[in-house]
DNA sequence: TGTAGTGAACGAACCAGTTCGTACATAACT
DNA sequence: AGTTATGTACGAACTGGTTCGTTCACTACA
């Protein structure tokens, strides 16, 4: 049988010169390709979308992430590294261990809200059972010192006789994740099952400063809780 | 004009008698598909693979509930229509308010812990920006009571001077529901990045009972927290 | 009591649209 | 010239949904 063969456009345009910009290029995919997986999870998110959207074609993205899990891979690491970034940001040395701590939940608290992406990103991998954070050596680096700031508050604060001593430093970490996690995750339902906006301004101030009492009274020394 | 008769076949088989049991098939089909939409998301979810698992086929879907989505929709109902009936378990009454808040927190922690299809439901369902949700009126009625309990034992404590005033049902129900849920829908990541079993019935155990003595640092009334 | 009619329950095969991934061609840079 | 970068067209497999026809229990009536 006879091959054949497609007529191929000669020219498309020459008018610009095409810029060869590889890291860009990667840059653009990976931009346009957080936000889609974000946006529809991993299967939900389909590649021809993407590639419409970036200033390329589909082709780029397989030359550059080779299918697309390896791109989600690369979204989810994008995901972490930007939020251990931000997380940088927080100040607390010379803090006593109360401001400090009171700081570090209230920013977290702002830093979960201003990253939604990051969020839903979790959610998603979590749906995957951490299939794909598992293969990925990276995201496990950036976060070993996620516990830092906390554990050094906590550490002093127990020193300076303000917090009560016996308690684990990534279990502190793992409620004020929970906390601020929460709110932005659940977020929707919420809402919608009590009928009241959890994303208001107001509300989430409450929420917040709720956060952060609860982590003080938590750790705070003075007398025991109320028995039961 | 001819009408046109059917062939019928006049005695074709006796040895199985086909019972009909159309809840029945129902209910096989949502059983399998919750399990299916819980494991791999709406858009994961294969219907084909869903058919294959029940006792029926593919047809039987759509015949009873229409299409993938109307399918998904009930499938998220009867997540939601199973928690809250297991939450009815709860008994609360009579017991002292301190008793009773630290039951109420135990048993969510618990409850949600044991039904982790639920947990996943809600995530995928607040990935999907709670789409589905909305159109359920069902849902809504059936969680319109959930605060009842932690209101009640709001109540009684204020009114017995043990709880401190001013506190409002919805967001500390809020609050333990982030804690018990964070504990279920993360733990994938949060174990995997930092190298220790959240899963483990010892390591549960400390989460829980961190997760009622917030509660209870929280409402309790005695003198207040540090100050920021 | 037998039988024709009826509608609900059900299955196999199929269809049309979608989706990931690739082959081929070609342009730009070194 | 050779390597890198890029676009277009396209196919194979998959997937949600439909069509067509069959099976079965039951009822009305001869």
């Amino acid at each position: 049988m006879a091959l054949i063969k497609k007529e191929r456009k000669p020219k498309p345009d020459a008018s610009t010169t095409r810029i060869q910009d590889p890291e860009g290029t990667r840059r653009n995919i990976l931009e346009i390709a957080s936000k889609e997986f974000a946006l529809n999870g991993l299967s939900g998110a389909r590649i021809d979308e993407i590639a419409a959207r970036t200033r390329f074609s589909k082709r780029m993205i397989y030359y550059y992430f080779g299918d697309k899990e390896g791109l989600y891979l690369r979204a989810l690491e994008n995901a972490y590294r930007q939020v251990r970034e931000g997380e940088a940001q927080l100040d607390i040395e010379g803090l006593p261990p109360v401001a400090a701590l009171t700081r570090l939940v209230e920013f977290t608290f702002d830093h979960h809200h201003r990253h939604e992406e990051f969020i839903r990103m979790v959610m998603i991998e979590n749906i995957h059972h951490g299939q794909y954070l598992e293969q990925s050596d990276a995201i496990r680096e950036l976060n070993v010192t996620a516990i830092d700031h906390i554990s050094r508050i906590y550490s002093r604060g127990v020193e300076e006789g303000v917090f009560r001593p016996g308690l684990d430093a990534i279990e502190l970490h793992w409620q004020v994740s929970a906390l601020c996690f929460f709110n932005v995750s659940n977020r929707t339902t919420f809402s919608m099952i009590f009928g009241r906006d959890f994303g208001a301004p107001a509300q989430l101030e409450r929420l917040k400063r709720n956060s952060v009492e609860m982590l003080l009274r938590f750790v705070a020394k003075d007398e025991a809780p109320a028995e039961r």
